[in-house]
DNA sequence: TATGAATGAGCTTTCATTCAT
DNA sequence: TATGAATGAAAGCTCATTCAT
């Protein structure tokens, strides 16, 4: 009986990750059945079980890939030496696209992994933490730099940037479009000088 | 006459809202079955329907009780008059606060109702509405006053207020402990003035 | 603790039967419940268990009831001293006529009734029993008086008569309007000459 | 490649088909259960579920194959050139055969499905109709002829034959022997000359 | 290696009937 | 007498997972 080669074993591994991700971004995760997935995949339900350990396996690592992925272009961005105020605000569009273009995996990823009673301890977790950490490095980095105010957290910059463009994100899943590079502006705009009316000069 | 007293009535529907949203919050809409609904309430399966229509009003029925309460709390600071700086800072208190009160109902919102298909035409995204859009108007009428400086998307800062929170108290979620006053007093500041070194007067 | 008056009870059964009668008409047996019975007779679901043992003694009382009304038209019409030929005629449309008037009731006695296990000693098969052989005692009458030939099985005409006039209104229920009159005629005709083409003496 | 043979299949869709068929004319459809199907065929509830849909396709299939094997016997007789007299004769001599071998469906189809409210459109209704138009067919082809006098309706002929034989049948279901033979002639004879006593040729 | 047959637990909801009040 | 609260069994169907072939 012949014993299929690594390279094969790779190629099949992600039509079905691909068959999952497309049918959980579809169906959403409860209402995609493994036969589905397998389907799709064009193996038999039993061969889909010799490579993943069962359904949420598959969940974890298809979202896992999509984090993989996403981050490498955040970390791209935020190896650039630019200014802060630049890198920031391409930081911020390429988040905001990420949610325009894979609404349906970021969706996927709220609903049914961050709220999993053991995400704590889950590796998308220490994915999620890697990924949103890149924006506590650049806001270190400015704040030694003198590009911005003393005394700021830099965490509560993280969780300012990556809340709003979610929740912008989430409003605009219902209905609306969004505009992806005037959000950004907006919103950096606002980070950097605040909304106070008193004159100031612009950076 | 009704064979029970209304007040029995009523402490009975009280305590099937409270296994319920005991029972969600500790494993989930989808994976709380009514069954166990009923035993946490001490009632047979049965009569938990006299009650509510079905399984999904129970969870929309806990997830109101739970919005109109904060709601309340939330609207009575918007009607004050006062300066907007301080309006936005007892806002942002008292919406962390919930979050740091009630984060198994708050995980349930995210998890299992923002994220139905059908959230768009759901009652509970009319009072989310309805919460959200308090910030909205308190930022409108901090622009009419002059309080801040025009151009402003109101929208934008709504999203701003409630994603920050949102992300911060999510991560708080999970171990750490979160400080509401000092969040609070922070994340106005860099709302207000923005992160960028510049002298500059405080209001 | 006052006793209702037989008179206030024989009153109040009444009702539930006309309730039952339409629900069950309406809905079919199965699809009716209780409690719809109760609602619509204007009492609670524990006081009907007062007057009528449960759900299936309740339909067979509406049946017998159905039954005995009818019985009492086509009796009359069987005591009439009028030749074989006419009566036939009329007891055929009259049957027909109740087929058209009832036909819920009609079907809920095939669907319901005559296919119980216990039909074979339930009171309705009796009605039933006394309901048909009205057709065997008037040809029996005829045979004797010689209005019919000799040899003919008086049930068999009975199955004749019944039979084609269920499976006719039963037809019509699906769709097509029936006319009393001419299927009556025309039945009588063919069961008194048949089909034969040699010209006769009508009679 | 299937996993099991496709012999196997049939024979376990033909057992559960039998398992269908008793448990439905034993205890009536709504009072069946599928675990008792599955039961008595030998296989668990959910693989009752690949090889019929669900419940109510399987009451179909069940009386989709009686029909079928039934009507190829009598459209066999139908198809024969013989007078009209004889071919009515083998035809309702076979229909109450039909009665007399396979009474519980019999049951089975008056009792569940005609009164079924969609029954108007289901296939099962198609191949009644196919069934009972067999005796329109023949009526017309012998008006044709001239075997049978003109004026005729010979639909009114169809709901003869087959009400008498259905009622016929349906009272010897309780009970009594029914005699196939003399049943046949005894009513053919009748509907060939009719009961009237005047003197006429046989044909 | 690969199949897909087979399992059976599990779910929401309804409702006839009983009985405390 | 009258209520309607309370029960709990019952039912059709799905599907993740296992395992004989």
């Amino acid at each position: 009986m012949p014993v299929i080669s690594p390279r094969k074993m790779q190629d099949r591994s992600d039509s079905i990750l691909d068959a999952a991700r497309s049918a959980f971004a579809e169906t959403g995760f409860e209402n995609t059945s493994v036969a589905q997935i397998a389907r799709r995949a064009g193996i038999s339900d039993g061969l889909l079980y010799r490579y993943f350990r069962n359904k949420r396996d598959l969940l974890n690592e298809v979202l896992r890939r999509f984090y993989e992925r996403t981050m490498l272009d955040l970390e791209e961005i935020a190896a650039r030496d630019m200014p802060f105020l630049d890198q920031l605000r391409d930081l911020v569009r390429r988040h905001l696209q990420t949610f325009v273009d894979d609404v349906d995996l970021c969706r996927l990823f709220f609903a049914e992994v961050r709220t999993q009673t053991d995400y704590a301890v889950s590796p998308i977790r220490q994915l999620n933490q890697r990924y949103t950490s890149i924006v506590v490095g650049i806001v270190q980095k400015a704040a030694a730099r003198g590009e911005i105010r003393q005394g700021i957290d830099p965490r509560l910059v993280r969780d300012l940037i990556f809340g709003t463009v979610e929740h912008r994100a989430w409003s605009a899943v219902q209905g609306r479009q969004i505009d992806v590079d005037k959000t950004a502006n907006d919103l950096v705009d606002i980070v950097m000088v605040g909304l106070q009316p008193v004159k100031q000069e612009r950076l």
